[in-house]
DNA sequence: CTTGTAAGTGAGTGAATACTAACTTACGCT
DNA sequence: AGCGTAAGTTAGTATTCACTCACTTACAAG
């Protein structure tokens, strides 16, 4: 009785729906039924489209590195200085964050962590991935002499990675009594005079 | 048959069960089965002790409360210099999440998100305190002028937070290839050096 | 209009889930 | 020694979990 649509269509949908529902309920609370009943479809559904619920994660991570890594190119390709592709490249992963409150939930989920390697493997290459953009980018600003040369910048990168990290943390528990991106970015710009401050210092 | 506790190690017994299962298990994956099996009692057993999951829930976050609470006064009355208690703090952290490594996975864990607002309340003002122990510890170094005062301590404190749970996420997505503690504190050195940089600068 | 395919259903599976009730027995106290 | 208490058990409950299977039917191509 109720509309079909083409496979990819579903499975798109499908996996939005885990996204969205992951935030509320839980990645490792989330079952099957739950995504059945958001997009209006029975159960058994769900497993015409995905074999099993570890393969429909994988299915998710896909998607999950697909649009972060598009963030991050067009926040590279857009922003002109260096600084300013670094502030891009911030603002993008808090935008993603803010967008996708389950991320960080599904960093630390079990089925990741513990049930799915290949699920966290695929999320441990894009952190990595994030962080050498990070770290190029603060290559490109030492180079220019926009920045000093006293800190390595992969220690850089993850000074900044972990700032994203701990507001997103904050945000979460606190019920997201502020908005990610603008406190993110402004403790972002006082992580920033501190690096810059270190020019000729070293 | 099997050997009898009084209820008050027996309730210690089952709260530092499921504290080194969440780790493995997931937290919100964790059954009453997976402890009773743990420390080898029945399942019903469990609930002689504790009404309900939840309020077992809420005897870890006292047990949890109490350890980290600790840590920090102790390292707080250790250290001489105001830089020395940073340093301490930030190493007692470091200390307590490698001896208990469920504690980030907890921090997401949608039993403290969602369901259970008591057991995130808790947790909330735990990290608060910290960051108050950080905010205040860096102010009694600006008054001793070993640090600059172009960053205010309360931003400071939120960025050495971050940098905890950073490495933190770090260690437990690279399926804790390096030391947490020695790790840690090789950044925070990095952090401290650029926060005390600063000096005179602002 | 017919027809093949694939999206979706309905009804089920065994295993787990948190939790309960009625019982048994180990242990401390006198 | 014996007795009361409380820690533990066995055997359940209703519900939910991921997943299966035989089936129906919407839709697009010819």
């Amino acid at each position: 009785m109720p509309s079909r649509k083409p496979a990819e269509d579903r499975k798109a949908e499908i996996v939005g729906a885990l996204l969205r529902l992951a935030d509320r309920i839980g990645p490792d609370r989330l079952t099957t039924n739950d995504i059945a009943r958001e997009i209006g479809i029975t159960q058994a559904a769900i497993f015409r489209h995905f074999p099993t619920k570890a393969e429909l994660w994988l299915a998710v991570a896909e998607v999950v590195a697909q649009r972060l890594e598009a963030a991050w190119l067009q926040a590279l390709a857009e922003a002109a200085t260096p600084q300013d592709r670094l502030r891009a490249l911030i603002a993008a992963q808090l935008l993603q964050i803010e967008t996708c409150p389950a991320l960080p939930a599904i960093l630390h989920s079990r089925e990741l962590n513990a049930e799915n390697a290949a699920l966290r493997d695929r999320f441990r290459g894009l952190l990595l991935r994030f962080q050498g953009h990070l770290a190029d980018t603060i290559d490109d600003m030492a180079a220019a002499g926009a920045i000093g040369s006293a800190v390595r910048s992969p220690d850089a990168a993850v000074l900044l990675t972990s700032l994203v990290q701990g507001v997103a943390i904050r945000w979460s528990l606190g019920s997201r009594g502020f908005a990610l991106q603008t406190e993110g970015l402004r403790l972002f710009e006082v992580q920033l005079g501190l690096l810059a401050g270190k020019v000729g210092a070293g």
